[in-house]
DNA sequence: GTCACTTCGTGACATTCGTCACCCCTGAAA
DNA sequence: TTTCAGGGGTGACGAATGTCACGAAGTGAC
């Protein structure tokens, strides 16, 4: 029998994929939980085989669970199940060692294919989100670039910016400048855009 | 035995929900559509008691299937099951004919409940939710304030937004300048923002 | 110890943006 | 018929933004 943590934040889907799995005479489902921080307690208590784990969710996304459980409960194999399949995911899932990366667009008779392969010790990843990762290249944003950006991301003046990061407006006009240039585009609101894409917030 | 037609563009979301469902003895999952223009036609095909329609999918939203389906098969109830508790969502649903409004945080169970009640001919809709939708009050922009600033949502530059809408860079600043007082905020940024988070793009 | 890189800062400059006053035209409402 | 909101446009103005050159401090690599 293999024991599975099924972490999502969304109630219906949480309780939807429970269902699918039940299904499984080889999968049950150990622990159910609904926020990031929950991850790790649950799976400390309830020692599953594999974490299946969202990524975007409240209390610290399941990519920071996913290293925590990593380090924590090394036993525990994680996969990563999202809506996004942005490269910069899939590099800091795999950094944070994961062995897997699901699409939640995929046909749902795979994931019990996938935790399966997974528990067998293979690494499932979808091959041509592989691919789009590799050729993406690494996030060329400074951790600078990327906090300024970032809080630019929702419409905050240059002016806003310096307050809340207390730096002055010049230095925000600078950071921000080159993250337009090293990203290409003409203006904040674009850059802002297409680092959010990529996973690279 | 009710017999329901699913439309959600994640597959793996769609089988967890049928799977969910099918649990449920007097539910039966009779067509399943992955994309917003799939729906009609599965419905007339398959003539379902109840349709359970995801909104953001590909090929046009789910309020818009709404408003088709209520025209052209008015016996089949429409049930919106969405991600976002947007006022604006949930204001275009009821104006589409949807009988109920269902969010994805909701817990699993109360999916096979709200189609009871929704086959009971009542109406499901979160009272909080709701009261949210009557309280923001309309969309106060102009349709073309929408167009213009729907443009400006993904970083155009004022340039670029005339050329793509075949206007004077004088207009577009006009009507952008309009959006940005009407919503009470600075700048397009925060405007476009505002007006997605409202459901009002 | 030097080199490269990042971070933080200043000041200057041209461009873009947001606002305002004012114009015309159209179609629906009073 | 007048009135009025929406759409489209012009020109002008000040503020915000993006770019550039430059300086200074700190870090880690070699």
């Amino acid at each position: 029998m293999i024991r599975v943590l099924l972490a999502e934040d969304q109630g219906m889907v949480r309780g939807a994929l429970a269902a699918l799995l039940a299904l499984e005479g080889d999968i049950t489902i150990v622990a159910e939980a609904a926020r990031g921080d929950e991850v790790l307690p649950q799976a400390l208590a309830a020692r599953p085989d594999i974490a299946l784990l969202d990524i975007e969710m409240p209390g610290g996304d399941g990519l920071i669970a996913a290293g925590d459980l990593h380090r924590q409960l090394p036993a525990c194999k994680v996969l990563i199940l999202t809506t996004f399949g942005r490269p910069g995911y899939l590099r800091r899932a795999m950094e944070s060692g994961a062995v897997g990366f699901l699409l939640k667009d995929a046909p749902a008779t795979e994931l019990a294919v996938a935790i399966r392969r997974a528990m067998r010790g293979e690494r499932v990843v979808d091959p041509t989100l592989a691919v789009a990762a590799l050729s993406e290249g690494d996030n060329p944003l400074s951790p600078r670039e990327r906090e300024v950006l970032a809080v630019a991301a929702d419409g905050a003046s240059i002016a806003a910016i310096a307050d809340r990061l207390y730096l002055s407006e010049g230095t925000v006009r600078n950071h921000l400048s080159a993250a337009i240039q090293k990203l290409n585009v003409h203006n904040r609101a674009e850059a802002a855009r297409l680092a959010e894409q990529k996973g690279w917030l």
